[in-house]
Formats: structure tokens, sequence, C-alpha cells
RNA sequence: GCCGAAGUGGCGGAAUGGUAGACGCACAAGACUCAAAAUCUUGCGUAGGCAACUACAUGAGGGUUCGAGUCCCUCCUUCGGUACCA
């Protein structure tokens, strides 16, 4: 078949007719799909696109067949650092960069025949969109959700540039290699940390992969403890050291104390910490070291112990040293721990570095050569009115104990931090902030929205770490929104992650210049039925956008909850050598290749094919073949019809079969069984050599969503006026002919041979036609002691 | 370390506790052809046998069951995520 010319023929009509259309209000049941909008980059698509989009895809296109009104739209997410590094490099606007990646792109899209709906085509980085993303921003502000604080950010002394974590790998400057060190500013945070007990509780009612939402739970990362008061003593004076443990069992068998290298503690007592001279050296060599060699593993432990300051364990006052330690990290609990050597791994480790005691409080294990730290076994030692307890009782009753002293309280802490939420770059949404020197921070009002990206000359980012729109005073500088004095705009850049984190809503109600998206669509619309992407995206993007969904239902604004109902991840498509692709190993596919030698029937068949869904799996460029041949054999099957009417009575099992596995594979994302079921059936139609032409309309029809250009151009070529894609799905007929299975046949729980009798044959039937059996009746060699005979499926003989 | 997923022919991969290897690739033989390609037909886990058939076989070892790729226990390997989280 001449794919490139019928190709073309279909997409022209398809866009003609409309039939891609989802109509707000319509009576049908409504479907939104959704994939991940990509960002336009200059490569173009990418066969990872080609994977997660053709999913979506073959349900979308099936579910119109089937009466639903169905959504499925794209668009492009489109600020963000690669855009503007090409702009530096090649001295091309960003602006115009990204419309010609959008406009090559959306060509691409169009040739793999996807039946998106682009009359909502969405650009995050079009004012009109963005506009609403600092609406959503100012919304935040205003409900104390976005605040500024200080924070370490990796900078380049070099460069002296601000980088991104992506810039900064492995501790080493992007474009010159030199070390990165962390660098103290005033940067924007999201308060997510406030929806994390929601994020959290939420994910049970949602449909989403086991993996999705363990990976989800881990990032939020609850953990129930306590708070604990220590005094400590400082010569004469007294203060309070606030710890947070998790195990306030053991909290007699704390031996020394640890506090993270940045807590306050040091500074406010810092004339009379004796060795303050060497506890600022480890201060100095800590803050040096990038995250990333912070969070490396089995780091040998180091730290200093303070002189002149000690600890008192508030149960048995007892005096205790305190050490600082870069182990200790000051942004999770209080950045001081109380350390139990005998019962925690790390803490064991810099006992044994440093010489400390070792105090077991519960029995069981063997401290002279680890740590024990099983919760589920042992009973309570050396630990007062604790003892003989277990674990989880003695730390329900510790902290009551605390809480009756007033000396601590039960305490529950999230390992996700908030949000860090702005970049020192151009090609970003602004800020709709100004800094008044009169008013201090001011929100730009809503009536003012958006405050436009300015053009610029210069794209670079700007010495001190700035954003290069700091280089714009005609932008930068501007009268304040509450008193009209001077002001200066925030100069600073919102992520990447901003314009993704709605984007669904916007798709909803794409033009509406009143609101982000209006009450009655969200309502019809909402929330999405079925989201696919990327695994790479559980943590970030798709927590992210459920925080920022909530906060929106919380004020008013959007009528359900959770954005996502259900959620499937495609796997990496992997270069041919098993390897992923990467241009380094030169084993990448690109999907306009594959479409210009194939055709996109072939490409959207195999990627599908390939393997299960969800898994990883190689390329090949042989199997590909494989799906190539099979479309020839459905060309020429057409040979084959005859002008039976209806459905011979031959085919009619094998096609209800194809029927429902079809329909179900595909709801199921089970497309490459899906397949293969329309593959036996082709060999079946060569064997019979005959076919009718309703027969072959409804195998089309199951063929459509994956190979949509062929399954039209053949359902014309015999004859049908009516389109497949403005057709119905077809169903399966009443089959009234005697069917036949196959009924293994068992002895002694051996396989001996398959039985051919009539459905729902009975068990004397099939024991007598056992016993009649030529062959299986020489296995009865004794006495039946037993027959287990399940109808249909099986019979095990016991001899 | 912790969490998750997975180990099945030469390869990609199928199998609600019930015929292991569907479907496809590769390979081989035959048909068509002057020939090749394409196409069509057949074969294709391993061992033995002309064959019917028999034995063995789903990472390793145990167990539950009439029956285990599938469930349970122990272990090995690979991949993904995550990490001095107190």
């Amino acid at each position: 078949m001449d794919f490139e010319r019928v190709e073309k023929k279909w997409q022209e009509i398809w866009e003609k007719e409309e039939v891609f259309k989802s109509k707000d209000f319509d009576k049908k049941p409504k479907f939104m799909g959704l994939v991940e909008f990509p960002y336009p980059s200059g490569v173009g698509l990418h066969i990872g696109h080609i994977k997660a989009y053709s999913s979506l895809e073959v349900v979308s296109r099936m579910k119109r067949l089937q009466g639903y009104n169905v959504m499925f739209p794209i668009g492009w997410d489109a600020f963000g650092l690669p855009t503007e590094n090409f702009a530096i490099k090649n001295n091309i606007a960003p602006r115009i960069a990204t419309d010609n990646n959008i406009k090559n792109m959306k060509a691409q899209l169009k040739r793999v025949g996807y039946s998106f709906d682009w009359a909502r085509e969405i650009d995050t980085t079009d004012e009109k969109f963005y506009h609403w993303t600092q609406w959503i921003f100012c919304q935040l502000y205003k409900k104390g959700l976005a605040y500024k604080s200080k924070a370490l950010v990796n900078y380049c002394p070099v460069c002296d540039v601000i980088l991104s974590n992506e810039e900064s790998q492995g501790g080493e400057c992007d474009r010159c290699h030199s070390q990165v060190v962390q660098k103290e500013k005033e940067v924007w945070f999201l308060k997510i940390r406030d929806y994390a007990e929601r994020l959290l509780s939420g994910l049970d009612k949602l449909d989403f992969p086991a993996r999705v939402k363990e990976e989800q739970r881990h990032w939020i990362g609850k953990s129930t403890g306590a708070e604990v008061n220590f005094k400590v003593k400082i010569g004469s004076q007294e203060d309070t050291l606030r710890i947070y443990t998790t195990r306030a069992d053991t909290l007699f068998g704390v031996t020394f104390m640890v506090i993270a290298p940045e807590h306050p503690i040091l500074e406010k007592y810092a004339d009379k910490i004796k060795n303050i001279n060497e506890v600022k050296d480890y201060q100095a060599k800590a803050k040096q070291k990038s995250e990333f060699d912070r969070v490396q593993v089995n780091k040998d432990k180091t730290g200093v112990k303070l002189d002149g300051i000690v600890a008192i364990n508030p149960l048995n006052n007892k005096e205790v040293p305190i050490f600082i330690a870069d182990y200790v990290m000051m942004g999770y609990g209080t950045g001081a721990i109380m350390a139990v050597p005998a019962h925690d791994t790390r803490d064991y480790d810099f006992a044994k570095k440093f010489n400390l005691p070792i105090i077991p409080v519960i029995e069981g294990g063997d401290i002279s050569k680890e740590a024990f730290t099983d919760i589920n076994e042992g009973k309570m030692i050396n630990s007062e009115f604790l003892n003989g307890l277990g674990v989880k009782d003695a730390i329900a009753k510790m902290i009551e104990h605390l809480a009756k002293e007033n000396i601590g309280e039960a305490k529950t802490n999230y390992q996700m931090k908030d949000w860090a939420f702005n970049r020192q770059r151009y090609w970003g949404e602004p800020f709709p902030i100004v800094y008044c020197e009169k008013c201090g921070t001011v929100l730009v009002p809503e009536d003012q929205l958006p405050v436009k990206l300015p053009e610029v000359k210069d794209f670079k980012p700007s010495k001190n770490g700035e954003s290069p729109l700091a280089q714009v005073p005609e932008w930068v500088n501007c009268t304040c929104p509450k008193c009209g004095g001077k002001a200066k705009r925030e100069t600073d850049t919102m992520p990447q992650w901003a314009g993704s984190s709605w984007y669904y809503l916007r798709y909803m109600d794409p033009n509406n210049d009143k609101e982000l998206a209006s009450q009655d669509k969200l309502k019809y619309w909402g929330p999405i039925d079925w989201y696919n992407g990327g695994m790479e995206h559980v943590t970030r993007h798709l927590i992210y956008s459920r925080f920022w969904n909530m906060f929106l239902y919380d004020i008013g604004v959007v009528p359900f909850e959770e954005p996502y109902s259900k959620r499937t991840t495609q796997g990496l498509v992997l270069g041919e050598d098993g390897n992923k692709m990467s241009k380094s190993l030169g084993n990448v596919v690109d999907p306009m290749e594959i479409i210009n030698n194939f055709g996109a029937d072939v490409l959207r068949l195999y990627i599908l094919f390939m393997a299960e869904y969800e898994s990883a799996a190689p390329w090949s460029s042989a199997n590909i073949n494989g799906c190539k041949r099979f479309l020839d054999r459905v060309e020429r099957m057409v040979d084959f019809i005859d002008d039976h009417k209806g459905v011979h009575a031959e085919h009619i099992t094998e096609l209800n079969s194809i029927i429902e596995k079809v329909s179900n594979d595909i709801a199921a994302l089970k497309f490459n069984t899906g397949i293969s079921a329309l593959m036996t059936f082709v060999n079946t139609i060569y064997q019979d050599k005959f076919i009718s032409r309703e027969e072959m309309t409804d195998f089309l029809k199951l063929l459509y969503p994956f190979a949509p250009h062929i399954a039209e151009e053949l359902n014309e070529q015999i004859g049908n006026k009516e389109y497949i894609s403005k057709s119905n799905w077809p169903t399966v007929r009443v089959d009234n002919s005697v069917k036949y299975i196959n009924l293994p046949v068992q002895f002694n729980g051996k396989m001996r041979d398959v039985l051919k009798v009539e459905e729902n044959t009975p068990q004397d039937k099939v024991l007598e036609l056992i016993k009649n059996h030529e062959k299986l009746s020489g296995y009865i060699t004794g006495e039946i002691k037993k027959v287990i005979f399940v109808p249909n499926k099986i019979v095990n003989i016991i001899v």
C-alpha cells in the first residue's frame, strides 16, 4: 500500500470532518484521556513520545466508537532551560525558537496520525496561559502558602551564576566544570508540606499502579515520633535543646547528642564554646560540601565534640556530651538528635569512632558487634518504668510520660521539603510581585495580570546570580500598585513545573479570558479519567499538580479534589543494544525515519506490540518487519472476501472472541496481546481462505485504533460508505452453534491427552469417553481412587 | 541499607492455581521463479526414538496442592526508585 498517500488522505479527511472534536456538555458520557504534554525541543519527537502517546491514542479511538464524548488534548510545556540555552548559543529569541519547535513537532505529531483535539491546544509560554499561572501564584501568596526564605543554592564561582541541580550534577558546573559551591540566597517556596497528609491519604482512593503510590508515599516520607526537650548547661547558664526521635523508647540509652553544623545554638553560645575555632572549621567544611557529597552513603562519621556545653537527659538527669556532625541535617526534624548507639546504626558507628559508651535498653542482639534495631523483638531493660515492655508499647508509654512531665510530645514529620519555586532565569513565568521602597513585598493586582515577560537582547545570566531580567531596567523599575511610589519587580522566574501543575485544567476551557476555566466546564470534564506518563514524573510533576489541584479545590476554583482518577506509566523504549537510548551510544531510533520507511501505522502497531506496555523493552528493527508483514497480510485478506451475507458460522466464535479480547485488552493496557489476537484471526482467515464483508468490516474496526489509516482505507475499498471513525465499535453476536472445547486429561496430575468434547459435558460422560478412548484407557492401570473434575477446564484421574 | 518490579526457547514476549512457550522475530525445508526478493505452506524448548511416544524443562533449593511459571519460605541475580530522615 502507498502508505504515504493513504495516511495523508485520511489525516485530511479526519481533520475536515472534525471527528476528534470534543464537545462541551455533550449528553454522551465523557472520557478525558491525558498524556504528558511535550517540551517543544529542537530535536523533535523522540521514540519515547510515540510510546507514551500511543496508549491513550488507542483508548481514545476505541472509546469514541463506543459512544463516548472523548477529549484527548495536547499542548506544549514550553518554558525551560534548554530553550534558553539554545537561545544563548544561537542568538535566537526563545519566543522564536519555541514557535519554530512547536511548529515542527506539531507537524510530526500529525504525521503519526494522533487523534488529538487540536482546537484545545495550549502553550504554557502564551501570555493568555501564564496569566493564570501567575493568578494561581497570587492565590497561594494570599493564603500564606508562598513565602520567601533563605536557602542554599548551587553556585558556580567562575561563571558567577546559580545552577539548577541538573546543571550541577556531581558537584560540577555544567559549562566550565569547576567546583560548584553552596550559596545562601533568598528564594521563593511553596508550602507543599501543609498538604503532606492529604497528598498521602488521598492516594488510597486513586487508581494508580502500586509502584507509583509507593514512590509518592516514600517521597512524602511520613514518620511518627516525638519531640523531646533536653536541658543544656553552658557553664552556669541553662537552655533547652529540642530533638526529634522515632524511638522514644530508647531515651534511657542516650549516651550523647548530635546537632547539625548549622544549628543556631552554636551561634548563640559562640563565646561560651571553648573550642569554637575547631567548630567553625568543621562548619566551614560542611558548608563547602555540596548536596552531592553530603548525600553519599556510608561515609566515615566525622564530628566535633563541643567543649563547655553539655546536655542533660530529662529522665535521669545524666549529663551527656554534645557533638556537631554532618550526618544530622538541619532540614529535618529539629536539626538535633539524641544518640542511642545501642539501637541506631549511625549512632553506633559514631560511638565506635569517638569511643563513646553504648548502653543497651532492649535485650537481644549483640551490641559488641552491631546496633540492635529490630523493633519487633526484645523487651526493655535498664529503663526503669519501661522495663519488661515490648518496643511499641514502650514508645507509647514514654510519649505519655513525656507529655505528663511536660518535657516532650508526639510529633509527625515529613521528609518532603517545601517546594523551591524560582529560578534565576529568563525563560519562565515572571512573578506577579514587586518590591516597594515603602510597602515592601506587594502582589500585582489581578486586573493587572499578566505580568508580561519582556523581550530582552541578552539571555545570559547576569552577574551575582541574578536573572537576565535584572538587566532590563525599564521592566524592573515600576510603580508600586499600593502607594504609587518607586518599586522594583521580582526578577526571578517560576520553575518549569509551574505551568504543568495545572495545564490539564486549561484544556477544559482553553480560551477563557475571565477565569482559568469555568466551573461548569470543569464539572463536566473533570477529573481526568486516565492519565498516562513517565515514571520519572511520579514524584515531582504528579505530586506538584495534585497539590495545586487540592489548593484550587480548597479555594473553590476547581470542583474536584484529586485531578487524576487513574494513572498508568509506559516502559522505556531501549536501544537495539538493550541500553538506554542516547546520542553517545548511537542507538537512538528516530520515529520520523520509521514513518518514512514503514508508515505511521506500522510504527504505532509495533510500539504497542513489542512488549508489555509498562515494562522496558529494546527496539528491534527485525521485529518491526513482523508488524509490516501483518498489515500487508491484512491488505491481501481483501482478496478472500466472498458474497456471503452476515458472518460465516465457521467464524462466529473467532470473531466474537477477538471483539471481546481486543476491547478488554485495550481497556486494560494490554495492547500486545490484543494485537496478537488480531494476528491469530488473520492466520485463521488465511487457513480458511474465505471471509464475509461483514466480518472484514468488524475486523477493520478492531484494527482501527492501532492502525487507523489502513483500516479506513480498506474499509472504503471493500465498499463501506461509512467511515470507521464515525461508526460504532463492533459487538459480539449470538452464537447458537454447539461449542466444542478441548478438555485436558491428566492422570495422577500428569498431562496425558486432550479430549475434544461439547461444552458443559458432565463428569460421567467424560469418564465414559476416557474409558472408551483408545489411548487414554491405557492409563487406567488400577482402581480409580479419585477424580478431580472442573467443568470445561480439566479432568484429573488419580489411579 | 531500605522500598518496588522482574528472572520463561536462539531473541521480543504469552499464560483468572488447570494443555507452559500464544503472537511475532530469527532459522530450516518445500511451493512459485531462469534466478533472487516478495509471497504462500510446513517445521522449530532439550534429550532419546523412523514414529507413536517417553523423560526432563519457567533463576536455585524447599513447601502447600489432585495439579505450581503462578501461592508460601530461604537464597541468588538483574533493573528501577530512594537514601546518614534520627
